[in-house]
DNA sequence: GCCGGAATTGACGTAAGCGTCAGTTTGCGC
DNA sequence: GCGCAAACTGACGCTTACGTCAATTCCGGC
């Protein structure tokens, strides 16, 4: 029985160059995460140093900026995550989120068709005008 | 025959305050706009005069933002009504703005019935992860 | 001739998510 | 023991559409 308190299947630990490859991101990115309290990889005499957790994690917060979460959501998702082993209130909190969140993006469905409704509509006029007018 | 060598269909002159509450917005922004160049109201020993062609650019302006046009692209617009009074060219140039605008909102109509489905889908999940675990 | 309310012009602040230096340190290879 | 590549830490920049002071000026009323 080792040390090992955390749970690491295995060595994979990449530099912040390899990993920011794989993920499509910027270094610059990943060290923002990292500012903003969503990953914390190990530090070898400064170096970042990223386990298969932090892997994880990323793959997380990729897919909530996709979903459209902010920093602020989706390191309050990871923190509860952290938190709860059960995952019972991670879970909840999170169907509460995306509720939320569903609500949201349908209003804004709601207000694009209503603004490409208009858009079509100036669109006939405009046509209608060069139509008309035409020299 | 008077020196009123602009359109002028009798006078209307308000102040900024007066303006600003007619149509909803903060005079900083009526100064903004000034500011950017889409609206150039007299001045009398520096306080502004909108007259009634201001007005009407400011309607335009307002159903511009309303649309998902930024003050560039609206500005635009007003450059070219200003320089056009044949309005061929402009309209021209309106139905090819607003046809860009059309199908840049319905891309992200389409990204946005993605990202929902994505939600919902993950909702279900949490739902059941829920149900079934309840402690 | 003074007071108060309204208008004016800077100019910095805000929010989000990094981009982009700049200057420094570390580590590896030979 | 040196050089260069790679990583690090600030810290300011960017974009959009104004919000929010702050300091000044102007105008009407009494």
């Amino acid at each position: 029985m080792n040390q090992m308190d955390d749970h690491d299947p295995g060595p994979m630990h990449k530099g912040i160059q390899e990993v920011a490859e794989m993920l499509g991101v910027t270094q610059r990115a990943l060290r923002f995460y990292e500012d903003n309290g969503l990953i914390s990889p190990q530090r070898v005499s400064g170096t970042r140093i990223y386990s298969r957790r932090d892997m994880g994690r990323m793959q997380l917060i990729l897919r909530g900026k996709r979903l459209g979460f902010s920093i602020r959501e989706i390191r309050e998702f990871l923190d509860l995550y952290d938190r709860d082993p059960t995952q019972h209130d991670q879970i909840s909190h999170l169907l509460t989120r995306v509720r939320e969140k569903i609500v949201d993006l349908k209003a804004q469905q709601v207000a694009l068709e209503k603004t490409i409704g208009e858009l079509i509509q100036i669109e006939a006029e405009a046509a209608e005008q060069l139509s008309k007018g035409g020299a």
